[in-house]
DNA sequence: GTCCGGCGATGACTTTTGTCACGAGAGGAT
DNA sequence: ATCCTCTCGTGACAAAAGTCATCGCCGGAC
C-alpha cells in the first residue's frame, strides 16, 4: 500500500484534501519490520504519526514477569496508538511487528501538529477515532474484571467467527490466550469445555458453532 | 458551586471567554439526587454535558450478577464520562450519585454541539481530555489482567496515601473491591496479609506505610 | 528420509480468588 | 437503653486459573 493511500484511509484524515495528503506523505518515511521486531516500547517517546502499510502491528502491555496482555492488532490503512501523538506523552503500551516485513509509515509529530493546527476538524475526527479505542477498551476491562475465562473465549470466538458458523482459529492458543487475558494451557482446555457443552464443535482448529444462543449466554452478552 | 464555575473548572472549557461560559450555564440545569441514585445506566443515551457541583458521581459497570467494578468517581468542578458527548454513542457504564444530596449540572447534548461547533478549541483541549482517561483505562486494564489482587491493592493504598505516610481508608472493604475489581473478604484478607508482610501497619482503618519500597515493589511499580 | 522446533493436549498439582455463613462492634434512630 | 443496619473479620470450602512436566503430531530444514 502507498503511503498517501494509507494515509486516506486513516479515520481522522480522510476528510483532508488530497493535496494535503500527499505533503504529509512527503514528510514521512517508511519502516520494514520483521516478524517480532519492536516498533517501540512502552515509556517510549511518540514516534509521531504511525500508520500501517504492509503486515500488521501488535500493541500489547507486558508484566515484569513477561506474561502479555495483546491490546490491539493494526492492519494495513490503520493507525498505531494516536493517544501519544495527541496528548504529548509516552507510549502507554509497546508494539512489535506481528507478520514476516511489516512496513509502516511514520510522519513526525511536529509535522503533524502543524497539520493539526491548520485543520481542526482532525481534531474532531480524532476525538471519534479515540472515543471507539475507548469503548473498546472499556468493554475489555470490563470482561477482564467481570467475566470468566469461559467467558472472555466464548466473546473472543463470537467476534472471530464474525457472523460465520464455520471458521478457523487463525491465531495460536498462546495468541489467543494473551488476547484474553490467559495462558495457553487454559485456552486449550476451555475451548474444549466449550465443546464438551455443546456450545461448539472443535475439529482441530476448525470452530463450528453449535448453539450460537448458548455461546452468547456464556461470553454474557446480553442481547 | 455555581453552575459558572464548574464549566470553567472542566478542562476543555476552560479556555472559553466568560460570556460564552455564562450563555451555556443558562442552557443547562440542576439535578440534585440522592446517596445512590441513579444518573444514567449503561446503554442510555447521553443526556449532554454533565458536571458535577456539590457530592460525586460514581461511574461503574455491572455484570449481570450483580457484581460492580468501580470505573472512576467524578467530584465537584469534573465532568462525567464525556465520551458520547463526543462520539454521540450511548453510554458505556452507568453512574450513580456516591454521596448524600449531589447535584450535577446538565447542558443538552444539542447545546453543546454548538458549542463546540463554533470553539474549535474544545475538540482540541476534548482530546487530551480523553486520553487523560484512556491512560488511566489502559493501566486498570493491564493491572485487572496481569497482576494479582494484592499487587492491585498495593497500588490502590499507594494512590490513596499521595505521598502521606499515614492515612485513614475513606472507603468501605466492598468499595476498594470493587475498584480494585474483587471483593470485600478478599480485600480485608488482603489488607493483613500485607500488615503481615510488614508493607504497613494497620490500625481500625488507618494505614501507616512502613516500608514503602516494598509496598511499590508488591504494586509492581518499575520506577 | 531424519531431526528439530513449535504447537496442542493433558495429567497432576498449587495458588489465587470467590462464596457462604456467622459473629462482633460501632453508631444512628427511636 | 435497645434495636437496626452497616461494616469488618474470619473460618471453611469450592471453584477458577495458573504452573510444571510430558507426550504426540506436524511441517520445515537439511
Amino acid at each position: 500500500m502507498e503511503p498517501a493511500e494509507a494515509l486516506r484511509r486513516v479515520p481522522f484524515l480522510k476528510t483532508l484534501p488530497e493535496s494535503t495528503l500527499e505533503a504529509i506523505a512527503a514528510a514521512g518515511r517508511v519502516k520494514r519490520l520483521r516478524k517480532g521486531e519492536m516498533l517501540f516500547a512502552e515509556h517510549q517517546k511518540c514516534l509521531g504519526l504511525v500508520v500501517v502499510l504492509v503486515g500488521a502491528v501488535k500493541v500489547y502491555s507486558l508484566d515484569r514477569r513477561g506474561r502479555e496482555l495483546t491490546l490491539d492488532r493494526e492492519g494495513p490503512g490503520e493507525s498505531v496508538v494516536e493517544l501519544p501523538l495527541f496528548d504529548g506523552g509516552n507510549y502507554p503500551a509497546g508494539a512489535e511487528a506481528a507478520e514476516e516485513d511489516t512496513r509502516v509509515f511514520i510522519v513526525p509529530r511536529s509535522a503533524f501538529q502543524v497539520l493539526m493546527a491548520k485543520h481542526p476538524e482532525i481534531a474532531s475526527q480524532g476525538l471519534r477515532a479515540l472515543a471507539m479505542r475507548m469503548r473498546r477498551l472499556m468493554k475489555m476491562l470490563e470482561a477482564q474484571a467481570l467475566h470468566t475465562v469461559q467467558a472472555r473465549l466464548a466473546d473472543y470466538l463470537l467476534r472471530t467467527a464474525a457472523d460465520r458458523n464455520l471458521f478457523d482459529l487463525d491465531e495460536t492458543n498462546e495468541a489467543i490466550g494473551s488476547r484474553i487475558g490467559t495462558v495457553r494451557e487454559v485456552v486449550s482446555r476451555t475451548l474444549h469445555s466449550l465443546s464438551e457443552r455443546g456450545a461448539i464443535d472443535l475439529i482441530g482448529r476448525s470452530v463450528r458453532i453449535l448453539d450460537l444462543p448458548l455461546l452468547a449466554r456464556i461470553a454474557g452478552r446480553e442481547d
